[in-house]
DNA sequence: TGACTGCATATTGTATACAGTATATAGTAT
DNA sequence: ATACTATATACTGTATACAATATGCAGTCA
């Protein structure tokens, strides 16, 4: 291992808000105030409003020039747009990382598996929702495509915003559970197609967990008055 | 129309350095010195700096910290994989649109096709390989996907700047237009399978021309240090 | 001759001060 | 009472000053 670099205050920024989104300790659509950001990690405006500037590219916060910039919200249309692109992308990196790195993917699907397990056998419902976002993660990342991983960036963390927000009982986790466990055998069985057949079925199926999830998902919203 | 917000210099900044970018006249591997940006466009170094973190998150720079920003490059690995990954996001676009917008997509085809045409009949290659950019976009945009959109972004703007180093012939012209036209058909016909192996076939066939290009695409390269 | 050390220089990273814009509130006229 | 206007306030946008880091070069020692 190389001279490991000290990280810059802007990163720590991103980190920091990133996480913070994540966890909902900012929750969607509240207003991220630059003075207030920056007293409270003990640095000035210039890093907070770099690291806003990039979390904005990253579609994580909505800017509003000259007024504000917020933690970004979701419709029931963009959740539609966000499922369409989730299986595209997925489905996608599932059939090259097959075709290209079979291993690799089968290895990395069963760590997460194996501690999807252990997550339903202890009844760890917040423990099995992050997997749940590491699984999907990994079948991208085995992919090998550094643009595939970048892409799946543009909704992965809002997705597991969503999942945070999200209360699921250990009945709807077990159920995913089994599907999981479908998805890893069709890895196994080295059918690409119907691998990602089965992935982007299971992408589509979770959208309606959001959909009737507790005020998760805004019917209505106005992020830009920019008409 | 509303009234229309004044850009402000950050905005101002992205653009002017994108567009050099993708003409050439910021060449793939330059450095970017902050001060040297600022005093080029009588603005300080505050807005260049918040660019530079934008375009450094959309791929189209890369940031060595306390070092340096580079414009992009690309290794000949990484060409295959933004090939794989347009294959993705192009054919998922084309699909989609076919489904759920055939006639947008029939008609945004159809304009920047007959731009192509004109194009060709005036031999002028620099504005059909423009058009070849805004064909591959529009269907894209087609998609009404946002994520598919900023997407698309990751590679189309890095596409861009890699035709433009790219000098082309009227007869490899006149060989893409007709493969172009094959496409459009296919769409007009309404089968979205059909249409999307073309298209695939399409972006995949295209490689060769930056392979064999004059440097457009180094053999070796180490942009980051970070091990 | 070769490699290593220390300083000079130029660059990036951060903090602060100032300018411009939007929003809220109080006041006034109808 | 309601609608409009002017002002005050708080925020973002930009410029500048300062601190920290990396790079190149000269000098020294083996």
């Amino acid at each position: 291992m190389g001279k490991l670099a000290r990280t810059s205050m802007t990163d720590q920024v991103v980190s920091h808000l990133r996480e913070a989104i994540v966890l909902g300790d900012l929750p969607m659509g509240a207003v991220l105030s630059e003075v207030r950001i920056a007293s409270e990690m003990g640095v000035s405006r210039t890093p907070v409003r770099e690291a806003l500037q990039r979390l904005s590219v990253e579609g994580l916060v909505v800017h509003n020039a000259f007024r504000d910039t917020c933690v970004f919200t979701v419709t029931r249309d963009e959740l539609d747009r966000m499922v369409d692109f989730r299986e595209i992308i997925e489905g996608g990196a599932i059939v090259h990382a097959m075709r290209t790195n079979p291993s690799g993917l089968r290895d990395a699907v069963d760590r997460v598996i194996a501690g999807m397990e252990k997550a339903v056998a202890r009844r760890n419902v917040r423990r099995y929702l992050s997997l749940d976002t590491d699984l999907h993660a990994v079948i991208v990342a085995a992919s090998q495509n550094s643009y595939l991983v970048d892409a799946n960036k543009l909704v992965a963390t809002k997705m597991a915003a969503l999942r945070t927000a999200l209360s699921m009982d250990i009945q709807l986790i077990e159920r995913s559970w089994n599907t999981h466990m479908e998805i890893r055998d069709l890895i196994a069985t080295g059918d690409p197609d119907a691998a990602e057949r089965r992935l982007r079925r299971h992408v589509r199926d979770t959208k309606s967990l959001f959909v009737a999830g507790p005020g998760v998902v805004r019917e209505n919203d106005t992020i830009s008055k920019a008409g």
